[in-house]
RNA sequence: UGGGGUGUAGCCAAGUGGUAAGGCAGCGGGUUUUGAUCCCGUCAUUCGCAGGUUCGAAUCCUGCCACCCCAGCCA
């Protein structure tokens, strides 16, 4: 081979892969790279869970180590088994496998109880018998110092004593808490002799009755990263004013491993919003249709809006990763999903809004069998038969009787291009009643047929069609934005913000054949339209396509400026 | 009168003392039987602001400004 081989710039590693090499040069942690993604299993991923997910695992394939999937069930009043499955699914749907790396935290129960103890025999830990109200009292505000809790200085023996008669069940909940000792005047209130273990007189979803007294995400999380010999710990910037709390329990406990925690900004989406609470509320309010409706921002709306795991991918790769606060447009996702969609949807014909076309010197009964490519710039992926006739439907965009200048369409007297068929010209019209116009009066020209002896012969506009004979009804559902502002949470109330046309439920356009056999999930482009999947809810029998998202429309742009 | 962070184009983002990558969006043009795709071109005399150091500063120093996070027995 002559030719040099392209070699695309490579993108910058971001400040994390940075560290990481240099870790890995340096020889640190012997030079492995451990990582993991800790949801707590009491929602559903979302957006912004991805950036984490494809970090996480992202670079441990990168840098040749492990990610685990580690479940933070800490709190059993909030978190359900159920949660479990659906992020397992999610994760493997992005394209990552954790192999026989799925943990949880109360898997570790056991050995966070024996860092415990170890604390309060060090006298880094005490059994503080303040209540919730008066522990926040005594923490201090953000400008002064929290005082000491009069159990602060409680004997190790005692300490111990009262630790062991918590984990026993004799003390109520509330009554009690497990504390570091650390500094109640630090200017990082995480500092402030933060709580360890708190009682809960709950069943874990996980281990049952075995405890009633569950530790904090803190010590937890901390513990269980050198627990699984995690090297790098990825978290989001709200925790970084508790990265002096990850490295005092690490100075304090002295295990085998120490991992270092670095933070990155979370993801934002314009028109969206992606908090839990948020998310949820949408859900009860039955604002939308549950989890996956494919206007949520989860994992599972995008699967079943037809967002292709691997578009999802590369937006998160180009967003990259800082320490910036961002907000990131729609369009950026939407710039991956048509590229992707670009090169592996097949194409179809349907019509939105059916319009009748009569072609008068079209022999009334004769039917031709036209062959459409699936993909223009593909030959590899075939072709389809599509019957045409007598009488067609179209686009009613496509037919403007008073057109705007530059309209490339159908128009009186005008001609357009059907395609991969004929050229037609309208002759005339019907109307309805109201003065609405139903029925196209056309001819064809019959020598103009693709890939016949005129079919050079150019006109201004294509357009979609299908035959009236052949085509089948089918149900589009066109999702927009959820949220009308870039925004939501701007006015205080994002409920008010929503955009009343985030679902339009068109029941009555026409697909080619084809379309019928369509496998749920399965997307192909609706030519001049729009990417379209399978509904993969919707009855068997029903066929229901969810717009993905649209094409580029340079049409109606440039419609909306001229107005 | 607390602590921790962040400021490079409309939105992201490289840049680590040698004269502002790239992507998305936008704009102009070409190709096109999808007004799609594709292709070409264009888009920061300037890096939050003001001083200073230096032959040379987005990068170093000083001061200031703006914005974000933290007072759960949530994660």
């Amino acid at each position: 081979m002559s030719s040099q081989p392209p070699t695309p710039a490579a993108s910058p590693a971001d400040f994390i892969r940075q560290r990481l090499a240099a870790d890995q040069a340096a020889g640190r942690h012997g030079g492995a790279v451990v990582t993991r993604f800790p949801p707590e299993p009491n929602g559903y991923l979302h957006i912004g869970h991805a950036k984490s997910i494809c970090l996480n695992f992202g670079v441990a394939e990168e840098f040749g180590g492990r990610c685990f999937l580690r479940f933070d069930d800490t709190n059993p009043l909030r978190e359900d088994e159920t949660y479990v499955q659906a992020i397992r699914e999610d994760v493997a749907w992005l394209g990552f496998d954790w192999g026989d790396r799925l943990t949880h935290a109360s898997d570790y129960f056991q050995r966070l109880y024996d860092c415990a103890v170890t604390l309060i025999r060090q006298g880094s830990a005490y059994v503080d018998h303040l209540d919730a109200d008066q522990i926040r009292e005594y923490r201090g505000t953000l400008t002064a110092p929290g005082r000491n809790s009069p159990f602060r200085d409680r004997s190790v023996a005692e300490n111990l004593a009262l630790f062991e008669r918590m984990r026993r069940g004799e003390f109520a909940e509330g009554e009690c808490v497990l504390r570091a000792r650390i500094d109640m005047a630090s200017g990082n209130i995480n500092l402030r002799d933060p709580t360890l273990y708190r009682i809960r007189k709950v069943a874990h979803q996980r281990t049952g009755e075995t405890w009633c007294i569950y530790p904090m995400y803190d010590f937890a999380h901390t513990l269980s990263d050198a627990f699984e010999g995690i090297t790098h710990s990825l978290c989001t910037l709200e925790f970084e004013d508790h990265r002096p709390l990850y490295d005092w329990l690490l100075d304090q406990l002295a295990l085998p491993h120490r991992p270092q925690q670095i933070e990155f900004s979370r993801l934002n989406l314009a028109f969206t919003v992606t908090s839990k609470r948020k998310l949820n509320q949408l859900v009860d309010k039955g604002i939308v249709a549950g989890w996956d409706d494919p206007r949520m921002p989860t994992l599972a709306g995008m699967r079943r809006r037809g967002y292709p795991p691997e578009a999802v991918r590369e937006f998160i790769r180009r967003v990259g990763v800082t320490k910036k606060e961002n907000t990131i447009e729609m369009g950026s996702l939407e710039s991956a999903v048509r590229e992707h969609l670009n090169t592996h949807a097949e194409r179809r014909l349907a019509v939105q809004r059916p319009l009748r076309v009569v072609l008068e010197n079209w022999p009334a009964g004769e039917i031709e069998t036209v062959t459409l490519p699936n993909h223009p710039a593909d030959a590899a992926r075939g072709t389809r038969e599509v019957s045409f006739g007598r009488e067609l439907y179209i686009d009613a965009d496509d037919f403007h009787e008073d057109p705007p200048g530059k309209f490339h369409r159908l128009k009186p007297g005008g001609e357009v291009r059907l395609r991969g068929a004929y050229i037609i010209r309208c002759e005339g019209l019907e109307r309805d009643a109201s003065g609405q116009v139903v029925v196209l009066r056309c001819s064809v020209d019959l020598d103009t047929r693709s890939g016949g002896s005129g079919a050079a012969r150019k006109v201004k506009g294509t357009i979609h069609w299908v035959h009236a004979d052949s085509a089948v009804p089918v149900e589009l559902r066109l999702y927009d934005r959820l949220f009308s502002v870039a925004d939501p949470d701007e006015g205080g109330d994002y409920l008010q913000a929503l955009n009343p046309e985030s679902l339009v439920v068109v029941s009555d356009a026409l697909a080619e054949p084809a379309l019928a056999e369509l496998a749920p999930g399965e997307t192909v482009q609706l030519e001049r339209s729009g990417y379209f999947t399978r509904d993969a809810r919707s009855a068997e029998g029903a066929l229901v396509l969810n717009r993905t998202v649209s094409l580029r429309d340079s049409w109606a742009k440039l419609e909306a400026s001229s107005t």
